[in-house]
DNA sequence: CCAATCTGACAGGACGTCCTGTCAGTTTGG
DNA sequence: CCAAACTGACAGGACGTCCTGTCAGATTGG
């Protein structure tokens, strides 16, 4: 039954299988950011990879699971920038929310593509969609949790705080994508500030 | 070469075509929510409107078309509803603002297809999304014209209110959304609340 | 070196949508 | 009443994706 594996070009088989994996993920998000999620297909995501409809189905048994996949790979990409910059970033709250949101914009210019599959295609898939819900949950329990230090008595309660972090998350994952598409045209200064603004607004109580 | 036009049914050529047409865009919309953007073709919507696909070219040249015709159609609707709401509610700003909210959670309990259409599958289709961002453009300016009458000297300036009341409104779509799915649990009343202290949030400067 | 395995390329059938065309049956105006 | 127009149903070709199968050439272990 098992197939009988060797080495070849140097690497065993499961090597050559995550590497060819890898080569999918990568193309599956690139053909996304591209196409969009509607004119994703496993051909489009082969031929991007180099790579035959075989291997696809080595790796993935549908289209949705390989675009899936693509998010889950940039969904991990944020969450470790997010974690390692508030590792790095010591002293008040609002410091470290100015170096989240200029990581964050960093990561945006760096690789639009990525971006545009986190914020933009994430919601154009009805598999995708639970996924990015997800990520902006996380999102918003972080900013809750911020604000919850930065306030104190002055933040909301926490059930209302989640919702306002769910809002000026998903508000400003629009944003971005609206900036990414060309249809708000500001620098980037302006909407790092208006971030910050947004944030104070979103979590302080009464003020 | 026109074709010589008679009456049928005892209406006109050009009724029978806008009758048509609105089943069309009325089916058009029952599908989007049922089955999603990416699920939805011509032959579903002909299917659903009880025509054959004659008459779906006779009205629109492609499905992006009558797609668009769906949401247009969506967005109409809740133009019309917040204009007539404003109209008839009078008073302090806060009056109206929660008046709109009430006015927009009616509509979403009532006709949850729609709701859906406006605020899911209008992020669902590239062909959408530019209608979907000019729909939340209208709403944030409205907003930051409230912000502006409610709080005078303590609003923000007038570009800087544009992006807080994208975010928001963006924010609120994402939020109903969710709560459309069953991602979010909670109350009407909890969610009405909500968007009021967001709305306070978003738009007041200083405080 | 050689048999076994791995790889890439391509063929071809199944399927659903898109789009045009035909045709019988119904309704209308004169 | 009848010719003309309208309507609904269905047929069928074009097209692209999905999925499996085949096959020649490259690479390996023994």
């Amino acid at each position: 039954m098992d197939a009988p594996t060797r080495s070849y070009g140097g690497k065993t088989a499961q090597e050559r299988a995550a590497e060819r994996r890898e080569r999918l993920v990568a193309a599956a998000i690139e053909v996304l950011a591209e196409q969009g999620a509607e004119h994703t297909t496993m051909t489009g995501i082969c031929a991007a990879a180099g790579l035959t409809e075989r291997y696809f189905y080595e790796s993935f048994a549908s289209l949705d699971e390989a675009m899936l996949a693509a998010l889950d790979s940039v969904c991990a990409e944020i969450a470790e920038l997010v974690v390692s910059t508030l590792q790095t970033t010591h002293g008040p709250p609002e410091g470290r929310v100015h170096a989240l949101v200029v990581a964050f914009f960093d990561l945006v210019e760096e690789s639009p593509g990525k971006a545009r599959v986190a914020v933009v295609e994430s919601a154009a898939n009805a598999v995708l969609r639970p996924r990015r819900h997800e990520l902006i949950q996380m999102f918003a329990q972080l900013v809750a949790d911020e604000a919850a230090v930065l306030y104190r008595d002055q933040a909301w309660p926490e059930e209302r705080a989640r919702i306002h972090g769910l809002v000026f998350i998903a508000g400003l994952a629009e944003l971005v994508g609206a900036w990414l598409t060309g249809a708000v045209e500001t620098t980037r200064e302006e909407l790092v500030d208006a971030c910050e603004s947004l944030f104070v607004a979103f979590t302080r109580r009464d003020g």
